[in-house]
Order: structure tokens, then sequence, then C-alpha cells
DNA sequence: AAACTTATTTGATTACTGTCAAATTAAAAT
DNA sequence: ATTTTAATTTGACAGTAATCAAATAAGTTT
């Protein structure tokens, strides 16, 4: 019994990381009845350790995490070349024009490019993606379409029949593809195949197919094809790609925008 | 015992950066009550945030810091008694039962019903507004139809043929219905003919419509009609309802809900 | 313009903090 | 084994921070 409440300062901190790893949140006060300590050694203590930074002092107590660097909510993919897809998206956006009627498929460097669409001006939209959908909610010129289906979790983008019967009914400008990856031999690819299938009504109801994607696409197949290279028209990527393809794809008829 | 309810300032703070990145906006006179403190702390509190970049301020309470939206007229709307529109969607999401089909219109208390939809319950929802089917990607359990259509921006929802036409094929268990307003000889109404259109569609489709309404809602009319009040079944709203209103419904069968 | 809601300021109250010298404990030296 | 020395812990105290109720000011709505 007594032995238990005997601890000494290794232990103590021990028992402070860990209760603070538990709880996230410790106070001095329940601190000192529990180690049998005073209020004094419990505030050397907690200082000691938020030297080392492994908590953080709060008024009465302490913290994991400094609240003060809470976590921006920016979804992690997102993160990851997110300067060369805003770069991607400005590029595309440039080529629009007024009154255009153009598709907007699903990806994260789609939503780049919605991004960038100067304000003002006026277009029609169709899209399959929710996130592109209200991303464009903020645009008075922007009239949206959005296709119905089911609901693909992962991209957050409808799928199936209903979206590519709504399809047959227009005939567009652009098509402003994203893709999971490109080979040279096999065309363009995303993972699901359902995807794969809306994406191919995507180019056959319309005009100019734009494929945006960055470099890291390259050479990379998805599971669902979405059709071979002959049936696109422009590629917007980023300087990373080799010049080597960028010459295959012009043989191909591709105009290789590079940003 | 009293020493958990207590929140110290830095749980307090953890608490409401939490609570406003689920309801995008968040006052002060519900935290007060949230929190059991003062408005004066909540105030002091906001404006710490604040000065962090962790929130913006407005009147009467704070909204998210995000740039992508700017979606003012759903934001300005979920000022309004966001706690009771939580304990209608509640007291909406009890009634759900394993495997039930249903639909789910736009508005915002409809947007607190599914985010209290029990986790791993299996369903098929189907639903106009866009931010619906956003909250329900985090369900595995649920899937999700889309509705398509033109989307209208106040309610980031579509409506229009595309959409009716996609409810011509299913049955539904029920209707999860917000609207604008309740006339006890008009009806229900709401904002937009469109969408009253629409909303009538689902009604026709549904084995059973059940309205989620604050009571702020009766007594208005907007300008397009969904429907009278014998196509309803069951309403759920707050306690600011009278009693002879109550006594009037349930005189035309209406089950009335109160939370 | 009045009625109402939300903000800010003030002063009192309570709780928490750091610092000090004193007391206790552990370790080292005799 | 006993004394000396160093480290740790403690209780006391003055200063600081957090909170609230009440009063006042500033917006908002009608």
């Amino acid at each position: 019994m007594t032995k238990d409440n005997m601890m000494n300062l290794a232990e103590r901190h021990q028992f402070i990381l860990n209760r603070i790893q538990r709880d996230q949140y410790i106070n001095v006060v329940e601190l000192c009845k529990e180690l049998k300590v005073s209020s004094v050694t419990i505030r050397k203590d907690l200082k000691l350790l938020e030297e080392k930074n492994l908590l953080f002092r709060t008024h009465g107590g302490a913290t994991v995490n400094n609240p003060y660097t809470v976590d921006r909510p920016v979804n992690e993919k997102e993160k990851i070349q997110s300067t060369e897809k805003n770069k991607i998206g400005v590029a595309a956006a440039k080529l629009l024009k007024e009154n255009d009627s153009i598709v907007v498929a699903s990806g994260t460097t789609l939503l780049y490019f919605v991004r960038n669409i100067p304000p003002g001006l006026n277009l029609t939209v169709v899209t399959s993606a929710l996130n592109i959908a209200l991303e464009l909610m903020g645009e008075p010129a922007v009239e949206v379409i959005q296709l119905g289906g089911l609901l693909r979790k992962s991209s957050s983008s409808v799928m199936g029949a209903y979206a590519e019967q709504v399809l047959q009914d227009f005939y567009f400008n652009t098509l402003f593809l994203g893709v999971d990856g490109i080979d040279l031999d096999y065309g363009l690819t995303t993972t699901n195949a359902m995807e794969a299938h809306l994406n191919r009504k995507m180019i056959n109801v319309s005009q100019k197919t734009i494929v945006l994607a960055d470099s890291t696409k390259f050479g990379k197949r998805g599971f669902g094809k979405i059709c071979g290279l002959e049936d696109v028209d422009q590629i917007i990527t980023d300087k990373g790609i080799s010049q080597q393809i960028v010459n295959h794809l012009e043989g191909l008829g591709v105009t290789v925008t590079i940003v």
C-alpha cells in the first residue's frame, strides 16, 4: 500500500504521461490526489515535461497537444502535389469561353480547375462530382447540373445508368476529365469500372476531351479502362513529364500543355 | 464528480472547435448552455480563437474559417434554433429501422437528421441535397443515391424533371421532409416552386411522410405549395408549438411528436 | 423610433501559479 | 554508523488568471 504511493520522479512522470495519453487532459488537483504529492511537485513535473515537449501546460492542468495549433481541416490527399494541381487547374480554366457548356468529371485536380474559373464567366457545367457542384455554388454566373446516381464515397461522385442517361440529352463543348492512370499503350484508366464507363459516355457527348493529370499519373494503369489516347484532344500536366512521352503523345495527335 | 463536468479553457476551446467544424455555425447562447458558462466567457473564448484564425466571429456566434463556403443562405438559416433542430433530428433518426429505404429532402433540419443516423444501420438513402449525400459519405452501411438535376444554390439541392423521373423507379418506406412553412389551412410550403413540385413527387413514392420542422415554421407560407396536411403522417417539432395547433393537427390525423 | 438582442466593461470572487525557505529524504563522505 | 551534502518535496504567500453577475453600450429588428 505504502509502496505503491511511494513514487520517485521518473515513475511519476511516466504515470503522468500515460494518463495524459489516455485522457487527453489532466488537471493538477487530481494528480495531487492520485500520486499523493503536493501541487507544487506536480507543477514542477508538468513544467519539466512541457520543456521536453511531452505535453502542453494549460491553466489548471495539461493537454496532449497544443490546443492552438489545432488541425486545420485540410484533406491530406489534397495536399499532395497541390501546387502542381493548382497550376494545371489554372491552365485549364484559361481555356474556358463565355457561354461554354462543359462536363466536369470527378477528381481532386478538377476541384482546382473549378476553383480557378474566372468569376462572372457564364457557363453551364454538368458534373458527376458532388464536391465540384458545391464548389460552384459560389459562382452565380455558372449554371450547375448535378448528375444523379449511386454515390461512390471515395470520390464523392455518382456513377451508374441514371447519370449516363442524362448525358444523352446534351452536347457539350468540352469535357474536363481526371484520370488515375495514363498508359501510352493502354490509354486512360481509373480505379473503378463503373466510373470508367461513365467517363466514356462523357467523352461521347463532348466535342473535345481535355485530360487534367499531374505527371505522376503517366505510366500507371487503373482497373477500369476509359478510352484509348486517340480519343483525347489535349492533356494538361506538370513539368515532371518526360520528353519521350510528350513526343509520343503528340505523335498520336494529342496536344500536350505543360505548366 | 463535479469535476468531470467542469471544463477548463483548453477543453472548452477544443469543444468549440469541434462543434464549429461539425455545424459550420455556432451561437453564443447555445454554447453557454452546453458548456455551462456565462456568455462573457464564451465571447472571450471566441475572441481568442478568432485571433488565432481558427474561426470567424459573427453577430451572436461564429462561423468556420472556410474560404470556399460562400454559402450564405444556408448558413444564415443554420443559425436559427440549431439545438432544437438537432433534437428534432435525433427524434427522427430513432424512427429508422434496419434495411429501410428512405428519401431525404433538403433543408438544414434534415442535415441534423442524417448526422444522427445510428452508425452501422443498413439503409438506402435517396436524396436531392448534396450536403446530405456528403454527410452520409462517412457511413459505410448507408447506400446513397443522389438525385440529379439543376442545382439550386441556396439549398445546395437539385430540382427538376430528372430527379422526379428517377423517383418513379423506387418505392420508399419513409420520406423525411423539411419545409419552409406549415399553414393549417394552406398546408406545407417551400420558397421554391420547382422544389415544391419535387417534394410532392417524393410524397407520392413514399409509404409514409414525416415532416421535420422547428416550431418557427408554423403559421408561415412559402411561395410553392407542396401538399395539404392530409398527406402528412407525422410532424416532429420542438416545444415552441402551441397546443391549439397540436390539437388541430391531430384532428387531421397527423401524429405530432414534440422534442 | 422603440423593442430586442448581442457586446463590452466593471468589480468582486474564486481558483491556479510560481517562488521561497523550511522540512524531508536520499546519497556520499567520513 | 554517523555526519555532511545534495536533491526532492512541502506549506505558505503574494501575484496572476479565469469566471460571473450586473451595468452599460452597441447593434439589429420591428
